[in-house]
DNA sequence: TTGTAGGCGTTATCAT
DNA sequence: ATGATAACGCCTACAA
């Protein structure tokens, strides 16, 4: 059943060559011949080896992708985008869980190496940004979520601006008592949201009030729980991601605060959980899938020094006025 | 950038061969002259190519992971722990997200072939059985959450036993009108899931109601809006996944019916989410992670016409009485 | 203990 | 328009 060239050639009666040809559809080949060729090589279900093809060119048409976890919805997306893009473009992903582990990040950078990737996205990692891109040299690598100041290239959202967007949500619907609840200090896209909270309510004059989180759901249903038993409960709440959030929601449903009525939350990550909870996140949308996409084809397109820059934007569902 | 085993045989004065037992250590080399060779190595900082390895050894401890769609939690646990078992052997994995078509399923085990993987896992597939045997032939394959009756081995869930848990938690907290809502009838373990629930109601006298799902939570939030607008509304669903499940606690919380005391809901998969929603959902476990690791571990031991059973467990948390 | 040579499946360069 | 044949980098008998 393994089907070489050498088998497709033999059973439509020609030379490897010229097998070779119509598979590359390269050079001079007459119809008719093409016509048995095309034939014998899906009677045969035929498929070139790419590891051959690698020996030959020196590529592997593989690429790796390093990130935290892939049962996080978030990263699932982002994974997703970029399986997608890689296999239109006849690339294939090998998937890296790191755990949030800069030892594990640091071995899976080395076996990627070693499996001759032509590339690495890595996404959510902890490492610092010397160690990260010395384990990688000299593979070309896309940050995904992360800016780097060497000549990588990286995908990036605003989420200073997101932020900013969703503070003022909560202000333009008359919220006195705007409450954030942080990702962990390690993380740079949390840092840049609390940024954007900071700077807004400074702008408007309000008085801020942070809690730290760790952008998962019981960070958020503890967090809440602390607010909300609180003598001054806030009346709106910045989450720095949807899980956080919706541990709020959770907290806040079994505590009867009423959402919208007594206090406003928003989200950030529009992941698909979002809309399923009640009421539905307001959330501030990351394209999770065409971040995906597009690291790969900054990746392919082998630009090195070169950004894209996403724009986060607010979806409003139930969870404010 | 990478040397090849030719010039370190230069530098070290030796023939390759020699090189290539003590890259292997195979055979006799000599002390002086593996020192030697050792030397030349790592002044070349010699790497040898895994693509030609992979060529004349047929190996290339890679395997490739084939399912719908990454980004469904359940399919994402099964992924996570494949991928943790895969590392911990030294193999890697390829991601392919068939996104539920057969067509690209076909695609997707030819683009393996191609890639010269050692064996493919495969879950939530809707290829017939003989077009995916035929497909994936000769390489080792491995089967999640699908009966196959062949010589391949798979990993299985007794959902039909799932579904029996589930209902008879609805019946023994007094439900007297149960429905079900199934997933997509071309799915197996869906299918499994409506024969628990049907024989389950036979044999305690109760007459089963069943609405066509499709695994989606647009399908539960639907169904439960025709259910509960009806006059004669259940006091016991059994949802055949937990996202449809989610769907119809989102329903019933929008029309005011409330859980668990107008009606209980049972649902199937404990994703994450499940422990989110309000009221939490009772469910039925299906543990993901370790069905991914024992698929690997069924290929990594070449056992074929192998099956591993797991058993779903019911987890009670507050969407039944 | 070490070297020689053939081959893994393709592509590319010559010829024919 | 088609066919030999030499690489690609490595492994593995088989010789020496």
């Amino acid at each position: 059943m393994s089907n070489t060239i050498k088998e497709v050639a033999k059973l439509a009666g020609v030379s490897v060559s010229t097998v070779s040809r119509v598979i590359n559809n390269s050079g001079y080949v007459g119809e008719k011949t093409r016509k048995k060729i095309v034939d014998a090589m899906d009677t045969l279900r035929f498929e070139p080896s790419s590891i051959a093809r690698g020996l030959v060119s020196g590529k592997t048409s593989t690429i790796g992708l390093l990130l935290p976890d892939v049962s996080n919805p978030f990263f699932a997306e982002v994974a997703r985008g970029t399986e997608e893009a890689a296999i239109e473009s006849g690339f294939t992903v090998i998937l890296c869980n790191s755990n949030w582990d800069l030892e594990r990040e640091r071995m899976y950078l080395n076996v990627l190496k070693g499996r001759a990737v032509e590339g690495v996205i890595v996404i959510g990692n902890r490492s610092a940004e010397r160690d990260l891109i010395g384990a990688v040299s000299p593979l070309p690598c896309v940050f995904v979520d992360r800016k780097v100041s060497s000549d990588q290239s990286y995908i990036w959202i605003d989420h200073e601006k997101g932020a900013k967007i969703a503070t003022e949500k909560l202000l333009s619907i008359g919220c006195e008592h705007i409450v954030h609840v942080t990702g962990p200090r390690k993380s740079t896209s949390a840092r840049a949201r609390l940024s954007g909270y900071l700077k807004t309510m400074k702008k408007s004059g309000m008085e801020p009030k942070v809690l730290s989180g760790n952008f998962r759901f019981t960070g958020g249903y503890e967090a809440a729980k602390a607010l909300f038993l609180n003598d001054n409960p806030p009346d709106g709440v910045f989450a720095a991601n949807d899980m956080m959030a919706i541990g709020i929601i959770q907290a806040a449903n079994e505590l009867g605060v009423s959402i919208p009525n007594d206090v406003s939350i928003v989200g950030y990550d529009d992941i698909d959980m979002a809309k399923c909870t009640s009421p539905a996140l307001t959330t501030i949308r990351q394209p999770a899938n065409e971040m995906g996409r597009a690291a790969f084809s900054l990746f392919k397109n082998r630009v090195s020094e070169m950004k894209i820059e996403f724009d986060a934007k607010l979806v409003e569902r139930k969870s404010t006025k």
